[in-house]
DNA sequence: CGATCATATCGATGACTGTCGATACCGCCG
DNA sequence: CGGCGGTATCGACAGTCATCGATATGATCG
């Protein structure tokens, strides 16, 4: 009867809460356009941009970008400040950490060879 | 006219194709069953799992486990082999690390402090 | 105050996706 | 060979999402 077939896990796996979690925090980075709004904006020397520089950087409306950073802060990645007429946003590094973070973890990435 | 109000990239910003690259790989990832699949099968002791384990874990149809699994394969996330009967999925390490590099490296989480 | 400009919000629309039941495919066992 | 059981695929349906044009909000300038 050899080994059925299971190989049972071991209870190391992600709980069902922790994966809802990480899920809405790669659901708001898992789009083309925001990972270059992040990516642009971290990339940027003072850390942060305003919403006229990013505006220009994509083929798309005002609306549609401003709903994109809208996404990113509610997700935790973005911080956004409002100074004067211009809204600048800037990458909140533990984001992008957390994320690193989930795929780094043995539990995950730690497949034993 | 102080700064306008630009601080421009600086061309270290991702190029729109490897956004898309990284966009289909988190978008793969991005929902909390497919997560929890992941994460079970890299926790087990052999490092795969057979689907009729993970139909088990889960509230969900036969049909629907089996559709998360091919996302994910079609994705590069998992390995299939079928031996016999059963079918049996692991986890490719590299494409997890290369989503660890992504948000790990300089350009996007190195906002300096 | 009124005009203007930057940004956010709203409502609509077309595309995509998670889920299901049903069914097809394919090794296996008797 | 015929039936059985595990897995993948198909078609449908409901919910979500990216995008847009239009409009609201709110700060600045003349």
């Amino acid at each position: 009867m050899d080994d059925s077939c299971c190989t049972p896990a071991d209870g190391t796996a992600m709980t069902a809460g922790r994966a809802e979690e990480v899920a809405a925090l790669l659901k708001a980075l898992a789009d083309p356009v925001r990972l270059r709004l992040v990516s642009l904006i971290a990339s940027t020397a003072a850390g942060e941009a305003c919403v006229c520089d990013l505006n220009e950087a994509f083929d798309l409306t005002q609306a549609t970008v401003s709903h994109h950073l809208k996404v990113l802060h509610t997700a935790g990645v973005l911080d956004r400040d409002k100074r004067g007429v211009w809204a600048y946003y800037r990458v909140r590094p533990e984001a992008l950490a957390a994320v690193a973070d989930v795929f780094s973890s043995p539990a995950l990435a730690g497949v034993r060879a």
